[in-house]
DNA sequence: TAATCATCATAG
DNA sequence: CATCGCTATGATGATTA
């Protein structure tokens, strides 16, 4: 097939020659729609590229005949054979077989990228950037074997390189990239452009998709040495990394046809394949689908009639265009198929479909119907359309195939109606936008309801009336939930500082912004999954706890941002070897420039030396430069020693034998106070600085002196306090935290907690297990544990700070093992699209 | 009632 | 060998002020 196609290249491409050499002679007459169809090659020739000869060596994207074209109407040579050695003085290529990188080695050879790349800057810009030789020919073989045996060390996360070597594997996170970029270039290229309104509420949607895009790609720059006889049509293809447990990125329509899914794990696919078929599995072509996608979003900008081209992701686009500005159908169809046809051109094969309608919705579904290699018009007029191409429309609709219908609400869906099979069945079952609203939920009822009728909901029109601020950024963030495997503290510390270096310096930077809200979502192993999850280093079934933090002055501190992830990291019930996943989030993104927060600067520069004051008495070091950087960076380990000799460590050593329970120990020797008590002067920099901290502390305050005032040895000196809780849930939790907190902090002092009030708090801890709210006992205990710490260097012999030590690890602990199961880790659902 | 946080769900 | 399970966003429910 590929034989094939490259003859059909070839001959058009002679073909073409003359017609844009004609073209080139005969400018000044130019066909409007020709004109139309080449702008983006650049409608006037130049001499750019004279004395230059370009040869294409294999498959690429810009395709081999847009080359030609680029060249020749910049005024290069274009060798169609690399017959007359020598001749050529560029070599074009995506990349090379090891005998041809010999062959090549003395041409400039270079991606395709380089040609793009002068053409937009009308200069010759220096081939070295663009070569494909020097990053892997360079060195002779001892390298090579070097690296090769480099290759082959198995994936650790504390390895410095770690991340960033992980997400250049990850499709995922490309996708997401190429997401954001695509955003971005959206704004910057159409800010200044008047926003749509609904008034003028006629407009023409079309949705563009390529088909089975990574399959496409990855068949069209496949090792043809090893696939001779593939056959994109007929075989089942999938792109993959592994063999097994790894994740289908994307399958080709013979794979789909066999139930295959994108998603979906090799192994399972495996499975469905009838006797005698063999799956075949391709490597990702991360770079060529970039290419491939930049031919495809050039090309839709380029179309005059589009107003806007709104990126929904790396290969798919949404097009807005008024309706009149098609004369009818027809013309429309012929623009779809014009554009089909140009993409396929410029990409050297790659289809895509498209569906048209006027709602995002139809245009979605209809692009669905339109797949694969076609186009779907669907008219929602219910006057102009037949009764049963409606039936027939939505009846081929599973449930999920509408947008926002995931798996989750497809079960719930499955639930209420289980009889319920495709959009036509729901159509009919559903007509009240009521009962839908109640199986699920305000708005999602909504959406679906009007999705029904072929309308789109108030969010999802956004994209069109409100794109700008819709793909303007409101947040930041990274998640790692793979290879995380670590052995302690130490180790989780060194990776929170690469991934706030990460988050600092190559985002933050990136969009010139500054965070006053961080998020920390971690992993954990659930406790009756296996330590190693099917998928190699994998995730597994995991329970997710996050935590969150203000930061009260908005900053892009690398330092001030990983101490305050230590710092919540600790406040989380997570053993580091049971750690399986991070995600690091900045919620509140600030513009520095922003005049509204000029005093932001000086704001954090007058705390910081406020705090320097109090810390050190000796004012030298008074850079602003984060202090807590310094402290953290110089020495990560002493904190960790100091942490072994916590007093709790010891007593829990005395006491190991009773109690050894999945709360771990390690949990307990690690919360947050340790790291407080260390950096305790340093933290309060960043978090006092929150006004509202400050005030709910002064509060605090306030109250624990009024507290201390009217106790005397013991303090709750009735039922009072526990008692009504149990009854009324009113009562608000924080109260009671600070009122025991004061009584702790009280009775470490003397003699510890009187008999009664300790009944009272037992009592009343069992009532919120009973409850299923034994998230409140693990905040008890956590802050019992910080106050025991506090505490710790001055009261630790005091009779009352054992009794306290004794309550936390003999009552308390076990208590909250005991409730586990209503706090985390029920069943989960299945998180592996398997099992 | 609004603000805030943790959690869930979705898409590619 | 395996394998590269990301990330922005909106909705929702619980809790607090
Ligand atoms: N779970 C998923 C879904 C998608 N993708 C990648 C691979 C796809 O090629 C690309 C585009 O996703 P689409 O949903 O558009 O799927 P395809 O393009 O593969 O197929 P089609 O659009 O024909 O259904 O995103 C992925 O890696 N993992």
């Amino acid at each position: 097939m590929s034989n094939k196609d490259n003859k059909v290249t070839e001959e058009n491409s002679t073909g073409r020659y003359s017609y844009f050499y004609n073209k080139k002679i005969k400018q000044a007459e130019q066909d409007i729609k020709f004109r139309k169809q080449y702008e983006t090659i650049g409608k006037q020739t130049s001499q750019l590229l004279k004395g230059l000869t370009i040869y294409v060596n294999g498959h690429t994207i810009p395709g081999r005949l847009q080359i030609h074209d680029m060249v020749v109407l910049n005024g290069g040579n274009f060798l169609h054979h690399l017959s007359s050695k020598g001749s050529a003085t560029h070599i074009i290529a995506s990349s090379l077989p090891p005998k041809k990188r010999l062959e090549f080695k003395n041409y400039k050879v270079i991606n395709p990228q380089w040609l793009v790349d002068c053409i937009k800057q009308q200069k010759i810009v220096p081939w070295q950037e663009y070569s494909i030789i020097k990053s892997d020919i360079e060195q002779p073989s001892i390298l090579k074997i070097s690296s090769s045996s480099a290759n082959k060390t198995p994936p650790n996360c504390n390895d410095p390189n770690f991340l960033i070597d992980y997400f250049k594997h990850s499709r995922l996170h490309h996708l997401s990239e190429w997401k954001a970029s695509l955003r971005q270039k959206f704004i910057e290229l159409y800010q200044d452009i008047p926003l749509l309104t609904h008034s003028n509420s006629s407009y023409t949607i079309l949705h563009i998709d390529f088909d089975c895009f990574f399959a496409t790609v990855a068949y069209l720059f496949r090792d043809k040495k090893k696939f001779p006889t593939l056959d994109f049509d007929k075989d089942p293809i999938v792109v993959c990394h592994g063999v097994k447990n790894s994740d289908i990125a994307s399958c080709n329509y013979a794979a789909r046809k066999l139930g295959i899914k994108n998603g979906m794990w090799v192994g399972t696919a495996e499975k469905m394949l009838p006797n005698g078929i063999k799956l075949t599995t391709l490597p990702y072509e991360f770079e060529n689908i970039d290419n491939g996608s930049k031919a495809f979003y050039t090309i839709l900008q380029s179309i005059e009639q589009f107003y806007y081209v709104l990126p929904v992701s790396i290969d798919e686009a949404i097009c807005v265009m008024s309706k009149n500005a098609m004369e009818n159908k027809q013309t429309l169809l012929q623009l779809c198929n014009a554009v089909r046809q140009r993409i396929k051109h410029e990409t050297s094969g790659c289809i895509v479909s498209i569906g048209v309608s006027d709602s995002l919705v139809l245009a979605r579904l209809a692009l669905k119907m339109a797949k694969p290699n076609g186009v779907f018009m669907f008219d929602n007029d219910n006057e102009s359309q037949d009764l049963n191409d409606m039936n027939q429309f939505w009846g081929s609709f599973k449930l999920d195939d509408l947008p926002g219908v995931g798996r989750s609400t497809l079960k719930k869906l499955r639930y209420k109606y289980p009889k319920v099979k495709t959009l036509q069945d729901l159509r009919q079952t559903c007509q009240d936008i009521i009962s839908l609203q109640s199986i699920l939920g305000n708005k999602l009822g909504e959406k679906v309801y009007l999705a029904l009728r072929g309308e789109d909901d108030e969010e999802s029109a956004r994209i069109i009336y409100d794109p700008i601020n819709m793909f303007q950024r409101k947040s930041i963030s990274i998640d790692i939930n793979w290879g995380i495997r670590f052995k302690d503290m130490v180790e989780i510390d060194k990776f929170l500082d690469i991934c706030s270096d990460y988050l600092v310096n190559k985002k933050l930077a990136e969009y010139n912004k500054l965070t006053s809200s961080i998020t920390l979502k971690l992993m954990k192993r659930c406790v009756d999954a296996p330590v190693d999850p099917p998928k190699y280093m994998g995730m597994g079934r995991c329970d997710p706890f996050t935590t969150s933090s203000r930061l009260g002055v908005p900053t892009n501190d690398g330092g001030i941002i990983a101490t305050e992830l230590k710092h919540m990291f600790r406040t989380l019930p997570v053993p580091p070897v049971e750690l399986r996943g991070i995600s690091i989030q900045f919620n509140k993104l600030v513009d520095p420039d922003d005049p509204k927060n000029s005093n932001v600067k000086k704001g954090l520069s007058l705390l910081f030396q406020k705090d320097q004051v109090t810390t050190t008495p000796s004012p030298s070091s008074r850079s602003i430069e984060s202090p807590l950087h310094n402290v953290e960076s110089n020495d990560p380990h002493r904190k960790y020693k100091r942490l072994k000799r916590s007093p709790v460590k010891e007593r829990e050593d005395q006491l190991e034998s009773n109690q050894r329970n999945a709360f771990q120990q390690q949990f307990f020797q690690e919360l947050p106070t340790q790291i407080r008590k260390d950096v305790q002067h340093d933290l309060k920099i960043t978090r006092k600085v929150n006004d509202s901290k400050l005030k709910r502390m002064k509060e605090e305050l306030q109250r624990r002196e009024n507290a201390i005032r009217n106790m005397n040895s013991h303090f709750m000196n009735s039922d009072s306090i526990f008692v009504p809780i149990k009854f009324q849930n009113e009562t608000n939790f924080e109260k009671i935290c600070s009122m025991v907190n004061d009584w702790v902090r009280e009775t470490i002092k003397e003699k510890g907690p009187h008999e009664r009030d300790l009944h009272f708090f037992k009592k009343y801890l069992n009532k919120l297990c009973d409850s299923d709210r034994v998230h409140f006992v693990l905040r008890l205990a956590d802050m019992i544990s910080v106050t025991l710490n506090l505490m710790a260097h001055k009261y630790g012999n005091a009779e009352g700070f054992t009794e306290w030590e004794i309550i936390l690890i003999k009552f308390i602990i076990p208590l909250m093992n005991r409730n586990r199961h209503t706090f985390r880790t029920e069943r989960k659902l299945d998180i592996e699209y398997d099992i």
